[in-house]
DNA sequence: CTGTTAGCGCATTCAG
DNA sequence: CTGAATGCGCTAACAG
């Protein structure tokens, strides 16, 4: 079982230092000492004790990755991609979930780096300036997706303000004149990291300004759904329900089911992020669809290379789709 | 940042033995010493060095969690739960994935070994005899779920077996005399662990002796959608079809749409697992239920006592429920 | 009460 | 080519 290198060397009548040559084929020792360590080792079945190597090595071989939640189908995607490509570089992962409990994010942070984790990966939920300086203290290297930090940080993710834009001007090559823009999120604001609905709603507002037929109404209510039902009795106009995440569009695909609404007959609806489970549902839903196989992937990619010292870019962002199907 | 507490000693004028006792309370220290070594340290913002803390007391405060992927939401939902239980017991979780592969299983155990978890929680998909002797060499403290290793191995999960019973004897009093059993996984008998499948088919065999009149049809062809198509039209009788899991009672209820064979007045579709996804697919599953965030809480539990000495059960069954919804 | 010593298991000098 | 010595940062047993 535990068999050390130090046992090794009695065994072969040799000391640690020979031995420790043999098995990391470092030059100068010969071969055939060489050989009989490396049997020996074998036999016994030795296997070098990661923790003594790590504190001298100074490197843990491990990443630690933080995301909100595993309820989020992008999330476990993201950790599937992301935990493959380390493992393909050796690196172990620890995988925290914060709940989006900031005080919790930070505390996990710690404890990475208490860890000496080689580099971490995060989906920020505490904002800018508390973790911008926090980061740059630790001195180990981080990427971030989902939620921007700031312009030091990289950050791999889509460009979520020009998907959204879009998504609005294929909504209004349907025809569609009113569109009911749903993103309970953005109640959020100042309170906690929300870039990304930020950006979507940005990329919203820009493009009906610049599609002046389009009139438009923002719903962030807590209560959206009944909001929603207000809205689209108010006008005979058709509307188009775009949802800041599938996630929202599914819910009004439920709701407008039980009010008798058909969909896309007196009313259309979008969403964004294009999850798995959208398989399932009837009729199907128009969305966005991004790589987030890849944002985990060169996620995992660029925090390597950032630990190895190499320069990697501030900002990434992976391609995205509109996936057209029966709901608009 | 790298303060030890090599330093602390020096800037105190003690030695670190003294330190050592003033950081971790130990009895047998000047108060005032005490004082002034926790002032000096809390100001230096010291923070003990976690791998050389792990080395010589020979534990690391982490937990491996071995699972097939990231997928299926069972896991997702099992991997939230454990991990909050880990932590809060101060320890971390490496979470690796297996993706089935038997192989990798070996090779990412062997890893975890190395890196001297303190225990892993796992859904093996090896089988019996293969890691028996492989878990019991380790010396490392063990739980299973999903599939079963052997009955030394302690196991947290459900009575499939007893669940799927109940689960024909439900159909059975809805009048259906008919049922057509869908479990794919069948086929992989012999070549990977198959545990939960085979349990489950063992619970509906049983309860189709007990119930004289039932007749029934065992579906594993990878085509099993063709299959049940041709099975469905040799018959006037409704026929009830079961799935060993919700994906299959998913993917059935969207190929039967497609051939406009109505849900339940045709036939009638029964799932297992209660998987979140269902809340959003029309007509409404009717599921067996079983409380997952209570078995990935359990095991972290278990698994935390055993590493702690304490005797655990081998086998604990927490409980499920039949939901009874539409599409039955 | 405090200092000294000896590891934990390995990597990496420097001599010989 | 190999041995001996030193250190990574911390804990623990033994003196004083």
């Amino acid at each position: 079982m535990k068999v050390t290198s130090k046992q090794i060397a009695e065994l072969c009548g040799v000391t640690r230092g020979t031995v420790d040559r043999a098995l990391n084929n470092r030059p100068g020792i010969n071969e055939a000492t060489r050989e009989k360590i490396m049997k020996v080792a074998g036999e016994l079945g030795y296997r070098p004790h990661f923790l003594a190597q790590s504190l001298v090595k100074g490197q843990t071989k491990t990443l630690g990755i933080v995301l909100f939640d595993m309820y989020n189908r992008i999330f476990s995607q993201l950790f599937h991609a992301f935990e493959a490509e380390a493992r393909r570089h050796g690196y172990f992962v620890y995988l925290v979930l914060t709940n989006k409990d900031k005080a919790l994010e930070i505390e996990y942070l710690n404890n990475l780096l208490d860890r000496k984790v080689d580099g971490i990966a995060m989906s920020p939920v505490n904002m800018g300036p508390t973790l911008d300086s926090f980061l740059k203290e630790s001195g180990v290297p981080v990427v971030t997706f989902t939620n921007r930090v700031s312009a030091k940080v990289p950050f791999v993710w889509i460009d979520d303000k020009q998907a959204m834009k879009t998504a609005v001007h294929h909504i209004a090559s349907k025809g569609y004149q009113r569109i009911l823009y749903v993103s309970p999120p953005l109640r959020y604001k100042g309170k906690s990291n929300i870039y990304v609905p930020e950006q979507r709603y940005k990329g919203f507002i820009e493009a009906c300004t610049e599609l002046p037929d389009i009139s438009y109404t923002v719903i962030t209510d807590y209560d959206y759904l009944e909001s929603l039902l207000r809205l689209i009795a108010e006008s005979d106009e058709k509307p188009a329900i775009l949802c800041s995440s599938d996630i929202y569009a599914l819910d009004v695909m439920r709701f407008l089911k039980v009010n008798d609404i058909r969909i896309p007959e007196q009313a259309g609806v979008m969403g964004f992020d294009n999850i798995d489970i959208l398989h399932y549902v009837d009729p199907a839903l128009t969305t966005i669809d991004f790589h987030v196989d890849e944002i985990g992937r060169r996620a995992a990619e660029q925090l390597i290379a950032s630990i190895q010292g190499r320069d990697i870019p501030r900002r990434t962002h992976v391609g995205y789709a509109i996936i057209e199907r029966d709901s608009l």
